[in-house]
RNA sequence: GGGUGUUUAGCUCAGCUGGGAGAGCAUCUGCCUUACAAGCAGAGGGUCGGCGGUUCGAGCCCGUCAACACCCACCA
């Protein structure tokens, strides 16, 4: 039997231990039809938070429901690298050791970062089973891990060999702290409210001079020219002359190029080719020296003269210090800008000019273009993200793929010693010690590019290749469209000439309880382990699943986590109501219609509608839909009404054969509609239910039960109810206890009336705790349905007045209805235009209030009279 | 500069192809009715951001304005 109240720590404890023993997600199951996800591979660098714990408990749902309804599921798991994230975090943890990552040298280096992948690796999987994910630990891959390095090593020689992949020296975004390069996604711009220096240039033999205006004074000692626009009236006199650099004295050409915007700032602007994007390219077009002035710390080197050594803030504060002091400096003004940070590091990025690998992106995103304009693409849940997919492959430019880290895949190009040559080959030279290998490593986002193919044992044609590739799904958050999914789809195409999956559902973030990002640097991250300890994982996944809407970021919600603990507590109060009144000797039989009571089958009604809702819903992934329908079939439907009202059955086997019967069937169809929310709760639950399988991951998904007229059964239920509400109600306005039996005659309108009272009059009865009499006088309440009036006699000091207000009210509502009715249906071109069926429910509805219009007055007069 | 999302009850949010406004929590009233007091039975509370339009009919579709949030690009 089941304990009193509902103890998550218990019911959590041990099932996914057996569950994964048992190989229940283990896939493999060739009679059934496939069905493929592979997980997001969470980053190494930490432990879960709650991002990953929704991201999971979304697939998971997913996984299990059509584990239900008969897939063999495969849902792989597996980790990344996350190159210079984790870097990072091993530099900090080897810095705080004293220990300098040149001082041990990359292979000591890299058997640290194993170790601490091993590590990390360990607490994610423990973390996966707190929350209940059923992955296949069989198929588990790293994005570092030797198969995933082949199919990288592949990749990378078959892109240069088409001539996608290329090197060369271009204008990347440098982070100074991590010392790397970063594509162009890796780079937040944050407003920033900076200063607009402006400088006299003085023109060469002259003592006159022109005002050039910068944000970055330090990158002066890079400049090579003062451009203006050829249409500038101001700088038309200055042609061939040269200006110096007030930095450094040398002297710069002035170049004239529509490019530069003559109402920004002074109109003239100091191009430095080796530090700005814009600069690169106007270099390139005059054939202009490219001068690095800095080192990959960010310190200023030899050609910043004194400053040399320098970092380059100081630099710049320093010599803006020095110009003023020479009297160059014009004005000195606040500007609000944007400036690039690292995304991992922070660190203010540093435009440079270096020599990298990229990735041409043009042709291969016109690729994943071209099928998604033919409908030949993946299909976004909610669609609206394909636009934004779209647009960004539009405006997409090369991939600087080379990352200055030793925690990667190591760039498969070897250099000839004492030559050009470059050899880009799947495995080293023979004579490799003519050669020396890149020292780079790509970017992690190539090797998770691959992920949903070379988790299947791409490129070796496998059996998982061949039956699980393209997967079905992708689950992921918007932010990592452009990084992951883009990535992902254009690869996919260029090699196994498929898209990577057939649909990509697009979560939102989730947000702290006042609505703001998680992030470490407010401290507000919620720990998802803590939570389950607190309210289980059932109720965390319940809430995490249930209330959000798909794109869209939501708050976490204590409050809410702990409504779904108490709705869980209800449901294992369900059951513990069930289980009491199954005895020992209960078996299993098929319901047969005909023996079943009333109530017995619009439960039986309900829980038919609920499965379709459900299941429509789960298939476009709207959960907060399918957690609102499940909320309101189990506490509503089947503990408010079925439950209560089945307690005068089960006192009456005879009247009621079924009844234990049709409690079964529910509860247990209930707990498989449950169990891809709940997997735990949901399994503690059917293994205490007689004649259960071994485990509810065995089980399959409810199905729908024919046979019975449900418009009848709907509507004598609504009597039903529609009667108890009322009296409820009345009792409660009057002050009257339940166990007064209030004397009550029915007055039947319609055949269905007649029905309920032949055939319900004594539960009614007995639920409501009323009696029904013959007709003694006039003076009753009288409450009316579509069905019958119903006339409460129940004597007492009555205030005429005020109960002549109360059905004047009452009249007043009806009247409005009936009003509403008539206007439409006397519209002509409602008549013509709306659907058939619209019409004949409003005829049905005049009808009905008509019929409830007509006692109210009656009744009304009768009062009116006495006065 | 371009784009997207949000705006619904006191709070947090659902409301999917247009057909009488919903949930949870909070509030008020009454109940220990043996599955559940973390519960039960009732009740109150909203001109669905503003304005205009399409329609027999708009929270939902179109236009426009406003506030907030986010994404992309960018002027040195």
């Amino acid at each position: 039997m089941l304990d009193i109240k509902y103890n998550h720590h218990k019911v959590e404890e041990k099932k996914y231990e057996t569950w994964v023993k048992e190989g229940y997600f283990t896939a493999g199951d060739i009679s059934k039809k496939p069905y493929c996800v592979v997980l997001p591979p969470p980053n190494v660098t930490g432990m879960l938070h709650l991002g990953h714990a929704y991201n999971g408990t979304l697939q998971d749902v997913i996984m299990r429901y059509k584990r239900l309804k008969g897939y063999d599921v495969l849902w792989v798991a597996g980790m990344d690298h996350a190159g210079i994230a984790t870097q990072a975090k091993i530099e900090k943890k080897l810095h705080d050791q004293g220990i300098d990552k040149y001082d041990i040298g990359r292979e000591a280096f890299l058997k640290v970062a194993w170790d601490w992948k091993k590590e990390y690796a360990n607490t994610i999987r423990s973390q996966w089973a707190k929350i209940g994910m059923s992955l296949d630990y069989s198929r588990e891959a790293f994005t570092l891990d030797e198969k995933r390095n082949e199919a990288v090593r592949k990749v990378f020689v078959s892109l240069y060999n088409k001539g996608y992949i290329y090197r060369k020296e271009k204008i990347i975004n440098w982070d100074p702290v991590l010392k790397t390069a970063l594509s162009n996604i890796e780079v937040i711009y944050k407003e920033i409210e900076g200063h607009m220096y402006y400088f006299r240039y003085y023109i060469e033999n002259s003592h006159d001079y022109i005002v050039v205006g910068t944000t970055r004074p330090e990158t002066m000692f890079g400049d090579v020219a003062i451009v203006v626009n050829p249409k500038d009236e101001r700088y038309q006199h200055l042609k061939g002359k040269k200006l110096i650099n007030p930095a450094n004295g040398e002297l710069l050409p002035l170049i004239y190029d529509a490019y530069v915007d003559i109402d920004f700032a002074t109109g003239a602007m100091k191009c430095t080719p080796a530090h700005d994007p814009n600069d690169y390219a106007l270099g390139e077009k005059y054939h202009l020296k490219q001068i690095v002035c800095m080192n990959f710390d960010a310190t200023m080197n030899a050609r910043a003269l004194k400053y040399e050594g320098m970092d380059r803030f100081a630099c710049r504060e320093a010599l803006v210090k020095e110009l003023t002091q020479k009297g160059l400096v014009e004005k000195i003004e606040t500007h609000v800008h944007q400036v690039g940070h690292s995304e991992r590091s922070n660190a203010i990025v540093e435009p440079m000019l270096s020599k990298q690998w990229f990735v041409s992106m043009k042709k291969l995103a016109q690729n994943t273009l071209s099928r998604q304009r033919t409908h030949q693409g993946v299909q976004f849940f909610p669609a609206r993200f394909e636009k934004i997919f779209i647009q960004w492959l539009e405006n997409i430019e090369d991939w600087c793929v080379s990352r200055q880290l030793w925690w990667g895949h190591r760039i498969p190009a070897y250099y000839k010693k004492g030559s050009n040559e470059i050899l880009v080959s799947y495995n080293p030279p023979q004579d490799m010690e003519n050669y020396t290998q890149d020292e780079d490593v790509l970017d992690t986002w190539f090797s998770s590019a691959l992920w949903p193919f070379t988790t299947l044992g791409w490129p070796e044609k496998t059996s998982d290749f061949n039956r699980y590739y393209p997967n079905d799904l992708l689950v992921t958050a918007y932010d990592i469209i452009f990084f992951w999914v883009s990535r992902m789809m254009f690869e996919a195409i260029e090699f196994t000439d498929k898209i990577p999956f057939k649909q990509v559902l697009i979560h939102g973030l989730v947000r702290d309880e006042q609505g703001r990002k998680m992030s470490k640097s407010l401290g507000n991250g919620i720990d998802p382990m803590e939570v389950i300890d607190q309210y289980g994982a059932d109720a965390l996944r319940f809430f995490l699943s249930t209330n959000s809407a798909p794109g869209i970021d939501f708050r976490f919600s204590t409050e809410k986590i702990s409504s779904s603990w108490n709705f869980i507590n209800k449901i294992w109060n369900a059951a513990r109501f069930v289980l009491m009144n199954l005895n020992e000797n209960f078996k299993v039989e098929s319901i047969e219609i005909e023996k079943l009571t009333l109530i017995d089958q619009w439960m039986l009604v309900r829980l038919n509608e609920a499965i379709k809702n459900i299941e429509e819903n789960l298939e476009k992934y709207e959960f907060a839909n399918v957690g609102s329908y499940l909320t309101s079939l189990v506490w509503d439907d089947f503990c408010s009404w079925y439950i209560e009202l089945c307690k005068l059955n089960l006192a009456n086997e005879k009247t009621s054969p079924q009844s234990k019967q049709v409690l079964y069937h529910v509860l247990k169809s209930i707990v498989v509609l449950l169990h891809p929310f709940v997997p735990f709760v949901s399994e503690e639950l059917y293994l205490a239910l007689p004649e259960s399988k071994k485990s509810i991951c065995l089980e399959t998904w409810p199905t729908v039960l024919e046979g019975f007229n449900q418009e009848i059964v709907n509507k004598q239920m609504n009597e039903v109810i529609e009667f108890t509400t009322f009296i409820r109600n009345y009792r409660n306005t009057n002050n009257l206890k339940n166990k007064f039996v209030l004397p009550i005659y029915m007055q039947t309108k319609t055949e269905l009336g007649n029905q309920i009272l032949c055939q319900h009059k004594t539960l009614l009865e007995q639920f409501n705790h009323i009696e029904f009499i013959d007709k003694k006088d006039e003076n009753a309440t009288i409450f009316t349905t579509e069905n019958a009036n119903y006339l409460i006699y129940y004597h007492q000091e009555i205030d005429l007045d005020a109960e002549i207000h109360k059905y004047e009210m009452e009249l007043e509502k009806f009247i409005q209805e009936v009003h509403r009715c008539q206007s439409m249906l006397s519209n002509a071109r409602f008549i013509e235009k709306a659907p058939e069926s619209k019409i004949k429910e409003e005829k049905e509805k005049l009808q009905n209030y008509l019929s409830r219009k007509e006692s109210i007055e009656k009744k009304l007069q009768e009062l009116k009279s006495k006065k």
